[in-house]
DNA sequence: CTTCTCACA
DNA sequence: TGTGAGGA
């Protein structure tokens, strides 16, 4: 099928299937007149890569696991298991981005809450729209 | 009409 | 990642 095709069936957008070529992730044959040609199999490898995806893991990772990825029916189970320790590993990863988010948003709402020391206009502004 | 590459107010 | 140009 071609990428039009493809595209249609995965919801991925054209854009987005040439560029997981790009990445390594996708290998279409081409027609003579250089038209991308993708196999029936590679409905489930971007529905694969599509949940990778939506996981938080970028194209470099999913490049290496998607080879070991076993489709369950349900959705994704690692197929080798020396997968596992990438896996929590990115896994790791996540919980460190969101730490960070944590304190960032802390940080804000101190701002937020923050009482200025000359609040004349901050009160006045609060005045005028409390009535 | 569909796809391709390349470039970017 | 979207979008449009310019071609096949």
């Amino acid at each position: 099928m071609r990428i039009g095709e493809l595209a249609k069936r995965t919801g991925a957008s054209e854009r987005s299937l040439r560029y997981y070529e790009a990445q390594g992730l996708l290998s279409p044959s081409r027609t003579p007149a250089g038209y991308r040609i993708y196999a029936e199999s590679d409905v489930d490898v971007v529905r694969h890569v599509q949940t990778l995806l939506a996981a938080g893991l970028n194209t470099a990772f999913i490049k290496e696991v998607l080879p070991c990825m076993v489709d369950t029916g349900e959705g994704l189970a690692p197929g080798c298991p020396e997968l596992l320790p990438h896996l929590q590993k990115e896994r790791a990863r996540i919980t460190m981005s969101i730490d960070g988010l944590a304190t960032a948003r802390t940080l804000l709402d101190g701002v937020i809450s923050a009482t200025p020391p000359d609040n004349t206009e901050y009160e006045a502004w609060v005045a005028r729209r409390t009535g």
